[in-house]
DNA sequence: GTGAAAGCGCTAACAT
DNA sequence: ATGTTAGCGCTTTCAC
């Protein structure tokens, strides 16, 4: 910058105003495009590293993930660069391995806050509160306000954070509840894992339609399972082993759906005949396997997240909330519900499912959709 | 860490030696404890804004990426990250939209130039290499390193630029010869967009297997489509319908065969049995449709990425090379490989496949490997 | 072994 | 309207 001042002939302030293009100084149009040649022809880049220095404002949010496993987290990291983006601010990813426990998810938080962030987006810990605690003092004690994404721990366990979350429970439920309709008695639920607040939460609206239904929950219908799906075979053999095996099955999200999809081809049951099938997520594998599933919207929750952080910069001090994004009902081929309601009366294009009323151009890929609102 | 000084006592150049850990001047024990005590007790962060400013060095590498659209991409950021956070660098990611064209590119190379960081990486352009030029150049002159993934423009256009690719050529090769193999000699292609030099390359594979083997390349059964496969139906149907219909398809990637998969479905045709089909990347959703594909590394194209990078930052004027990731072929169901080869005395884990003994534990999900090297 | 002083590139009071 | 000056928090010669 120093170069273009002395080129232009003028002082590094006039300079710095004409540079950054603030309106506050009233600077004549002469000098003002003087300044721009001269900087355009010296090949003039600033650099942010020395502005962010002395304005203590870097236009950076931190974001951690445990790796880009799946769609999901990818599509939230693409919401949270588009909020970023919107605003003229940058995005500095980092990934922590849950393996490594509490320790590394601090260790990220640390180096994002030696980076400046002004913010601190976390993705999918599962860690629960407690692990989430020993960062968030470090960033309160910076001044960096924090919002977790896709794990929710209430507003009131100790200081509170923002949370933004699929609204799991509803959700859940209104997967259930269309199994329920359908006709089904005994639905197996595939389970993520405990300290995973959304598996709890899809696990809790489970409960629920059942309960809401009059039926009592069969613990023994429940296999606890990864999200991945990873190494779910055994279990589920042993489930449908039962002398009254499920007629259908809840998976806790897509993958393990997928997982169960094509064990249950390998061990030669069909479905919907054999045992019908609802998971959530609708990542585009869902599509592709025709699974009838809960859409979620991670590109939502992303922005939504990033939203929720320029909220707080802008007015600090505003109490913890926890966002809460409706998902919605799309059926496929899965659940069996095209197979159970196509009347001989009815054709393709009018038919029911669940008991609502639905069109759709293809028996297989269009979805009819309900909103977890119904 | 101007209070660490004076709350400990000593300068701050003993302070700034003693908290960076440098073993080159030499420090008493006590004195070195005495201050990370102190730093600890002050909850001292270091601002590596200053740092940076002063040693400028931002141990930042910016990765450029029109969206993480799907696993692909996702996996490449999951390779450079790998590869950072073992060196302790940060990653800046930022978007650009391809439909926003070179300026958009620029914009963001730009960005992170202004950001400092050290080395750039930029993923799936596809605008080809006049487009890379605009930014490179600006790279260039401010001394910043780059490498581009899933593109590849030679070494001798213009400067030269690193490339990481995956060795498209042969192992389109592979796949289609591997369809060759199985009989058959109507092969249809689904090509992805002739801007993109891993669908282009995934062409000429194509032709080379056809030659290979003394065949003519039949430029009606080629179809280019998008690498999102969407709207693909259309083209799909009418190169179905020829007179004499292709028996087999070679898709550009997962995607447009995933497309592919569920449009042959609702018009009722069967895979492989009707038509065969194979195609390029193994992202996970191709386990579960079982597909058979060529499988790529993209967590490696990204890790080897930063390696090249940080080969460059260590030992600058570097002549440009292209990286070539090798493929390996995957055999799954799409292909129909299993069922040809099947014979009366053969069980399920004793068959081969394209020729090639193979055992496998599953006849879906478990695949026969073949190095695209053989 | 430790400290004093200079300066990285920029912004923002405060003067003129 | 433009220039002068003082830092932002840190590293790093160079003396002591």
């Amino acid at each position: 910058m120093v170069d273009v001042a002395r080129e232009s002939g003028f002082s590094r302030t006039t300079v710095s105003y004409v540079l950054n293009g603030r309106t506050d100084v009233s600077i004549p149009q002469p000098t003002r495009s003087e300044i721009l040649r001269v900087a355009a022809a010296l090949g003039y880049r600033p650099n942010s590293i020395a502005r962010s220095l002395v304005s203590r404002r870097t236009r950076t949010l931190g974001v951690m993930v445990p790796s880009l496993e799946s769609a999901f987290e990818a599509e939230i990291v693409n919401g949270i660069q588009e909020a970023c983006a919107r605003r003229d601010y940058r995005m500095l990813l980092t990934y922590y391995r849950k393996s490594e426990g509490v320790g590394d998810e601090l260790g990220q938080a640390r180096l994002l806050l030696e980076n400046r962030v002004e913010g601190l987006i976390s993705l999918s810990s599962h860690l629960g509160p407690a692990a989430a605690r020993v960062w968030l003092d470090d960033a309160a004690a910076d001044g960096v306000e924090c919002v977790l994404v896709d794990q929710c721990y209430g507003t009131d366990a100790g200081r509170g954070v923002d949370c933004v979350v699929s609204d799991d429970v509803a959700g859940a439920r209104v997967a259930v509840r269309h199994l329920l309709e359908l006709g089904h008695r005994r639905i197996g639920h595939l389970a993520g894992p405990v300290d995973a607040t959304p598996a709890r939460e899809r696990r809790a609206g489970y409960d629920k339609a059942l309960s809401e239904a009059g039926m009592q929950v069969d613990p023994s219908l429940i296999v606890i399972t990864t999200f991945s799906g990873a190494g779910l075979g055994g279990a589920l053999t042993h489930l449908l082993n039962r002398e009254e095996p499920p007629t259908a099955l809840f998976a806790a999200n897509d993958q393990v759906a997928a997982e169960t999809h094509l064990a249950l081809r390998e061990s030669g049951l069909r479905i919907p005949e054999d045992v019908a099938l609802v998971s959530y997520g609708d990542l585009p594998l869902a599509r592709f396997l025709g699974l009838t599933t809960m859409h979620q919207d991670p590109r939502e929750l992303g922005r939504r997240a990033a939203a929720r952080l320029f909220d707080r910069l802008e007015e600090p001090g505003q109490p913890a909330s926890v966002i809460r994004v409706p998902t919605q009902l799309v059926v496929r081929h899965s659940c069996g519900a095209h197979r159970r309601n196509i009347g001989p009366s009815q054709t393709l294009k009018e038919r029911t499912c669940g008991g609502v009323a639905m069109t759709a151009d293809s028996a297989y890929a269009q979805p009819c959709i309900l909103n977890s609102a119904f």
